[in-house]
DNA sequence: TTGAAAGCGATACCAC
DNA sequence: GTGGTATCGCTTTCAA
């Protein structure tokens, strides 16, 4: 193995001298410079990232903690999990994978162990179990979610309470009183999926305020689960004209099975969907959308977390406004 | 910061036994080893991972390299890193994500910075660049897919070119004559991705003998290009009985589409899937399929290069045999 | 069965 | 602008 040593033999300086020029934390003439670049390049050197840990109390890894479950969209965590990838290579970080199964044993792990500099989490439930040991750690977190107990921490989502306002407001702005709303997994309200309630909650307000009435109504990622959804929603309500769908999964089988039924979009029911923007566009309709930003999410959720590493360390909860796309799949409810 | 000398001291013994106690190197009495157990749980004591990497050059973490392509199943992506990232801590080991866009530098980095004991490698093409690099990397490396040139290399995969001969072999021997394949998007046949052209080939082998007559397609990720592929299909052979789906991404769209131009599956149409098993099953016909079974290649690719960590060294190709499962999907071709 | 001490390969302080 | 060196926290050899 080639060390800091045998770089600093190679171009005739000190082993410090080495250091400094890789860390660029002390001027260094251009001689030396050009000089220690070219033994390490031709030596084909790379720190040794264990020394470098003990040695400056930095791994340069940042962990991202995933949920693994199958009730969860997988395309939107594996969205999150790219943009967090590339943003922490953007900024000279790799990125460790830890399971939510792990639980907050798992973070102490990693934080004690100085495995990771800085933990950033997904899949945040209303009473996070893993929140006062995320407050405990001497370490930067950042929460891509909101937990009910916020004081001191630091969060980055999409608003989605102000995501579910605007979906029943457009649809409330073409005229239709009459909505309903497929959600995610009962198991994702069971747990108290930060998200998922908050969405429900915005929904549910402004409904309230524009006076629709509504009905709601988790579902299962199957083709059978959507089906069946549809049939509870236009037994309960049949004269539904808007459909609000905040669960990506099924929207594939929920457009399939409208049209099996002879259910036009939009000319007999609107449809709404919470997902990535990509996918709206990719459906038999294009989709009218509020965007889920996952890639917005993910690289400020590092650019935060990297800042706590530099220092400044101000708990903030950042909630980035949703955004509306008009597409295909909504209009004015029928006459 | 607690240090093994912390829980020496507290323990009452010396620094190495404690490191003995939690190696289990050496053998330890009963007494001390509860005293020093004690000690670690009161302070909490994590060992420091960058000072044991080294002392020991061990890491205890594993690098995965995942495509982040989205022309690719991102679901079976996902699965496969779940699957991964759960045997790689059932071996007491961290995983550390790369992404393939850092193509053969990034593999350089790791291995060289010591950052990750062994590498796990996926979406691999036939005639993968990284292949030489990782060759001469120093540290155990897992392939999944198998390249074109595989000396010297350990790799773990489906058997895509018998899973491409079970599908044919199944609607041949159920009847059918005439078939088609849709396989994934032409930018993975493009990079010669190792799976999609090993599949074909097992597919048009097959096909050969059977004197089957069959039309090959790939397909892009959206509703429209599903769309497109089957009517191209049926323009091109409007005789076709039997539909082998190599693209998890458009089942959805495709079902879709065939019912509503009124072809019944398996009545008008058989269909087989290329794709794990739930996915199979959640669809709104349950699909005769070939597993890719994600789950059981991640684990034996962590199998296999934890063995080689632990000194054996012998290359192998693994390949896993396919699949079928029969549901409701596949039948006789109408008469 | 246990202890002492020499590294592992960087960083960063203290000199010059 | 550069060099020398103590130090980080652990593993492992050598001794007893």
């Amino acid at each position: 193995m080639v060390t800091i040593n045998d770089v600093a033999a190679a171009a005739g300086v000190a082993p410090s001298t080495v250091s400094y020029v890789i860390s660029g934390k002390r001027s260094i003439s251009p001689q030396t410079r050009q000089l220690v670049e070219e033994s390490i390049r031709k030596l084909g050197y790379h720190p040794h990232a264990g020394a470098r840990a003990l040695a400056s109390s930095r791994t340069n890894v940042l962990a991202l903690v995933v949920p693994l479950r199958t009730d969860l969209n997988v395309a939107v965590v594996m969205q999150f999990v790219t943009s967090v990838v590339t943003a922490a290579r953007a900024y000279d970080h790799d990125l460790l994978l830890l399971t939510k199964d792990e639980g907050a044993a798992a973070l102490q792990r990693v934080a004690s162990a100085a495995i990771a500099d800085a933990l950033i989490v997904m899949d945040v439930e209303a009473g996070d179990p893993r929140v006062p040991v995320l407050l405990a750690l001497d370490r930067p977190v950042v929460l891509i979610g909101v937990p009910e107990h916020r004081a001191g921490l630091t969060c980055v989502d999409l608003d989605f309470t102000a995501a579910g306002s605007a979906c029943v407001a457009h649809l409330a702005d073409l005229g239709h009183r009459r909505i309903a709303l497929i959600g995610p997994s009962p198991a994702v309200y069971q747990r108290g999926t930060s998200y998922a309630t908050r969405f429900l909650g915005g929904f549910n307000r402004t409904a309230g305020h524009r006076g629709l009435r509504v009905i709601t109504r988790p579902c299962n990622h199957s083709y059978e689960a959507a089906s069946d959804a549809l049939d509870e929603l236009f037994t309960q309500d049949p004269g539904i004209t808007g459909l609000v769908v905040h669960n990506e999964a099924v929207l594939p089988a929920l457009l399939s099975e409208l049209r099996h039924r002879g259910l036009r979009v939009p000319d007999d029911l609107s449809v709404i969907a919470v997902c990535p923007e990509t996918m709206g566009e990719q459906q038999s309709v294009a989709l009218t959308t509020v965007a889920i930003p996952a890639e917005e999410v993910g690289k400020q959720a590092v650019e935060m977390v990297v800042r706590s590493l530099g220092g400044h360390t101000t708990p903030e909860i950042r909630l980035l406004s949703p955004r509306l796309t008009v597409r295909d799949s909504t209009g004015a409810p029928p006459a």
